[in-house]
RNA sequence: GCUUCCUUAGCUCAGCCGGUUAGAGCAUCUGACUGUUAAUCAGAGGGUCCCUGGUUCGAGCCCAGGAGGGAGCGCCA
């Protein structure tokens, strides 16, 4: 077969290959190289995996002039026989015949060099300052490999258990979604925009005709679909103008919405639950090498931590009762418990952790405290909201079942100063054919976090952005 | 936004009580070595000590302001 007909073969698919004495075809970029005058070894990756190819290069059938720019960070093709490995360390081997540097990468320069003796590498913030470089990392690469096998395995979850997959807007004209401050949206000049009579900008304008802003959650639009599709899931960004300087917090994130007609409390926990324990499961099957790197590099927990998960049934709890395990409790907290006031996150981590040790929902919390479309419980103080918490994470989903009583709903909009007739559209499910439903938001980017083990958000979204950081 | 810690070579970090010419490991470069495995061995090059100002005979070190980063808290997913 000419070398012109070879197909490029997969870093991944060589190294599991059985067929062996062959000619093959593999192009990547170069981790190391090293050897002596008589022979030379080049590690490739392709991202394919996290493993590199032992590619050999016989100096008698390359002058060493040749290799000069086969440098750590190269691109090369290579082609050569894959053959049974001479050496410890790995089974296969490709003995080059010819190798072409598709683009070098000056060692003075490139900063991505190999790790030393003493394995201290680039620390992970010093790697954030060249996120254009970071996804070539053995980190980088088995992050995001497991971050797009939950992004996959959330699609078939849902596919696989009747939901349909709904795209809500980005750009919203309500402001009224009382999730947190908003980016606004604007095409007007900033030097100098319309103004009205009384001096203030004229958002008449504006190209859409009035304020708009980037959306904080999908969850309204989500409903409308709900009430005619039954079960439907939104997965898109989300953005959130907050000054929040954190290490579970991105001012652009990608949540996940399902939403589903006729479910109450304890059907939208059950969802939430399995739907965890599901994408942690099939994490486990499909990333187990990545998912050992991380354990074995940065927290020997790891994979204990996610089978547990996948093992143990959520402690499912109300609020009153967190409050009374809280206030018997022998650890000294910084800040007092009390009912009608929101749990600090040494509260959430101290039930979590320390007293139940595992992954815990809350339920029914004052209603003071929670947002204005969720239902109201019968004693008229709680509502019907579920926080699933996680160790190290904290809050990984918030959900609620919703308040599907129009005059119940309105009658809390007014209490809460939610204006009304800018959500007429929302209303208008509750006026005709409304029905008890549920649904809930989860954090993509936190259960990466979760199932990577890395320890800030910053690290599991390949260009994060936060305060003062919107670089690439 | 608040609290706190940090910023010295490409990277990870030392740097004594304020005292001569700024230190290590790794990386890089050069050389040696016939199959390496984070190769090994020998040698070399590499510095705006974050910035600005101040104190002092003398500042990487002390003081003030600024910038950037980490951790914790709040907001939440």
């Amino acid at each position: 077969m000419p070398p012109e007909a070879l197909r490029r073969s997969r870093v991944n698919d060589l190294l599991t290959s059985t067929d062996l004495n062959r000619d093959v075809l593999v192009k990547g970029w170069v981790r190391t190289r090293r050897g002596n005058k008589y022979v030379q070894f080049i590690a490739l990756n392709d991202g394919s995996c996290l493993a590199t190819l032992q590619v050999v290069a016989d100096l008698s059938k390359f002058s060493e002039e040749s290799l000069k720019d086969i440098t750590t960070g190269a691109s090369v093709a290579v082609r050569g026989q894959l053959v049974a490995s001479q050496g410890k360390g790995q089974a296969v081997e490709v003995q080059a015949e010819e190798i072409t540097v598709l683009g070098t990468a000056d060692p003075e320069t490139y900063p991505l060099q190999k790790r030393g003796s003493d394995q201290k590498g680039i620390s992970l913030e010093a790697l954030r300052d060249i996120a254009h470089l970071r996804p070539r990392t053995n980190t980088f690469g088995a992050v995001l490999r497991i971050r797009h096998a939950l992004a996959f395995a959330i699609h078939q979850y849902f596919n696989e258990h009747g939901f349909y997959y709904v795209h809500t807007p980005i750009i919203t004209g309500s402001d009224a979604e009382g999730a947190g401050q908003m980016f606004r949206v604007t095409t007007l000049p900033p030097e100098h925009p319309p103004r009205t009579a009384d001096g203030s900008v004229d958002f008449a304008e504006d190209f859409f005709g009035k304020q708009t802003n980037l959306t904080v959650s999908g969850q309204l639009e989500g409903e409308l679909a709900a009430m005619a599709l039954g079960q439907v899931y939104t997965f898109g960004p989300t953005f959130r103008a907050e000054n929040s300087n954190t290490a579970r917090h991105l001012a652009e994130f990608w949540m996940v919405e399902p939403e589903m007609a006729f479910y109450d409390l304890p059907d939208n926990m059950d969802l939430a639950e399995d739907f965890l324990q599901s994408l942690v499961r099939y994490a486990l099957q499909h990333c187990a090498a990545d998912l050992q790197f991380l354990h074995d590099t940065y927290d020997k927990e790891l994979l204990g931590r996610l089978q547990f998960v996948v093992d143990n049934q959520f402690q499912r709890l109300t609020y009153t009762e967190a409050v009374e395990i809280l206030k018997t409790a022998k650890q000294k907290f910084e800040f007092p418990v009390d009912w009608g006031t929101d749990l600090q996150s040494e509260h959430e981590r101290y039930l979590v952790e320390k007293h139940f040790k595992k992954p815990v929902i809350l339920t029914n919390y004052p209603k003071d405290i929670k947002a204005f479309y969720m239902k109201l419980d019968d004693d008229g103080r709680t509502v019907r909201a579920m926080d699933v918490l996680f160790p190290g994470i904290g809050e990984i989903i918030g959900g609620s079942q919703r308040e599907e009583d129009l005059g119940k709903l309105e009658a809390r909009m007014a209490e809460m100063h939610v204006p009304a007739d800018e959500l007429w559209w929302y209303l208008d499910t509750r006026r005709f054919g409304t029905v008890p439903h549920s649904g809930f938001g989860l954090g993509f980017e936190r259960l990466v976090l979760f199932v990577t083990g890395m320890g800030n958000i910053r690290d599991v979204i390949p260009f994060p952005r936060y305060p003062k950081k919107a670089e690439f």
